[in-house]
DNA sequence: CGGGTGCCCATACGATCGTATAGGCTCCGA
DNA sequence: TCGGAGCCTATACGATCGTATGGGCACCCG
C-alpha cells in the first residue's frame, strides 16, 4: 500500500518488491498478490511483465547473479593470511550492508533445492572455489584443507547468519546490519576462518 | 501410499511422518494432507489426535527437543583443544548419523522465526553456549573469542549443513549422510575449529 | 447383553493460491 | 486524426490449503 518511488519502472518495482518478499518469506510462501501489494500495483500487472511466478523468480536470480559477480569477481590474493582474511571478510561484510536483501535472498533461494536455487548455488560456489584455489596455488592456505568444504563453510556461515537473521537478532539484541552487529560478526567470523576458535597451540603442530 | 510399520501407534506414525515431512518442505509448505499421505492414514485422523496444525507441531517440537536434551545434555570438558574438538565434533555427528530428519527438521523450524521456533532455537544455544562456557573457564578456548558468536557458528556450520543438504550432496557427490560423507564432513569441521583454514604462521607471516 | 468410549474415515466449507482472459487508458507515429 | 502498442486493472476458474462436522467400527465395562 505504501507509495512506491516513481522514478523506476513498474517491472523493476515489481522485481524489486519480489527481490524482498522473496527473501523475507521464501519463495513459495510469497504469492503474487503479496508481491503485488508491496510493489503498489495490481497482481495482473505482474503477469504481464512475467507472465507467471517462475518468469519472476528468473528476473530475480539474474537480477541477484548480476550484484554477486560484480561484488566478487575481482578479489585479490596477495599479502598474508591475515590480509587475505581481513579482506575478504570485509568485502562480504560490505556486499551485505549494500545489498542485505539480495544476500537473504541467496539463502533462501538455496533452501529450494530447485532448478533455479541449485543454478544460483552452482554460480556461487564457482566463485568462492576460484577464490579459495588461488589462495591455495600461493600457498596461503592449510596444506591439508579440504578445499571443497572450505568453500561450502564460506557460504555456510554468512548465507546461513542472514537465513537465520530474526532468531539470530532477537539472540544479540542488536540487529545484523546494525554497525556494531556487522562488524561483531565480521570479526568473528574472520577470526574463526584464521585462528578457529581453541587456545592457539605454542609451539609445534602436533601431529595426530 | 507406502504400509507403514503397525507397531507404532497411529499418533506416533503421524508425528513421525510429520517430522519427516517438515523438515524435507518446511512446515509451511507440508500440508495436513500430505502428512496423513505418508504415514498411511487419512487425513481426519491427523486432526482427531493433534486438533490442528500447530497442535501437531507441538508434539514434533516436544519430540525434537527430548532427543537433543538426552543427546547433548552430558558432554565432556576435559583433556586438550584438540581432544574436546574431535569429541564434540564425534557427538554431533553421531546425533546427526542417527537422528538425520530430528537434525533437518531443528534446521527448518529455526528458519521459521515464529514462536515455535524461536523457543527451539532457544534451548539449543543454551546447550551450546553452556559446553563453550564450560570450555572457557577451563582456560581452553582464546582467550579473545566472543562466545556468543563462537556458538552460532556452531550451530550455523552443523545446521546450516543439513538445511542445505539437497544442494550441498549434488555438488559433493555423495550423501552427507553416508559412511565417507559425514566423516569428511566432520573432519572438515573439527578442523575449522581448531585451526582455521589459513596456513599455520610459522615464526613471521611470510610476504606474498 | 447393551451402551459408551476411543480410533478412524469421508465430506464439506471458506480462504488463498497461480493463472487465464478481457477491457481501459495514454501516448506516439503515419 | 486515428489506430495500434504498451502499461495497467478487474474478474473468473480450478486446485489446494486448514478446519469443522458427522458417521462407522472395535472393544470394554456395567
Amino acid at each position: 500500500m505504501a507509495i512506491p518511488p516513481s522514478d523506476l519502472t513498474g517491472a523493476a518495482r515489481i522485481r524489486d518488491a519480489a527481490l524482498r518478499q522473496f527473501a523475507a518469506r521464501g519463495v513459495a510462501a510469497a504469492s503474487i498478490r503479496h508481491v503485488a501489494k508491496a510493489a503498489g500495483v495490481s497482481p495482473g500487472l505482474v503477469q504481464h511483465h512475467f507472465r507467471s511466478k517462475a518468469g519472476l523468480r528468473q528476473a530475480v536470480d539474474a537480477f541477484v547473479m548480476r550484484r554477486a559477480v560484480e561484488s566478487f569477481g575481482d578479489l585479490i590474493v596477495e599479502g598474508s593470511p591475515e590480509e587475505n582474511a581481513r579482506k575478504l571478510g570485509s568485502r562480504i561484510a560490505a556486499f551485505i550492508r549494500a545489498n542485505p536483501a539480495v544476500f537473504a535472498y541467496i539463502g533462501r533461494s538455496l533452501l529450494e533445492a530447485d532448478a533455479p536455487g541449485r543454478e544460483l548455488f552452482d554460480r556461487l560456489l564457482l566463485v568462492a572455489r576460484a577464490q579459495l584455489d588461488r589462495l591455495f596455488t600461493k600457498r596461503l592456505l592449510r596444506k591439508d584443507l579440504d578445499l571443497e568444504w572450505a568453500a561450502l563453510h564460506l557460504i555456510l556461515i554468512n548465507v546461513g547468519a542472514f537465513l537465520l537473521a530474526p532468531t539470530l537478532e532477537r539472540y544479540l539484541g542488536t540487529s545484523l546490519l546494525g554497525g556494531t552487529g556487522m562488524g561483531r560478526m565480521e570479526k568473528a567470523t574472520t577470526d574463526l576462518f584464521l585462528k578457529g576458535i581453541y587456545r592457539q597451540r605454542t609451539r609445534q603442530t602436533p601431529r595426530r
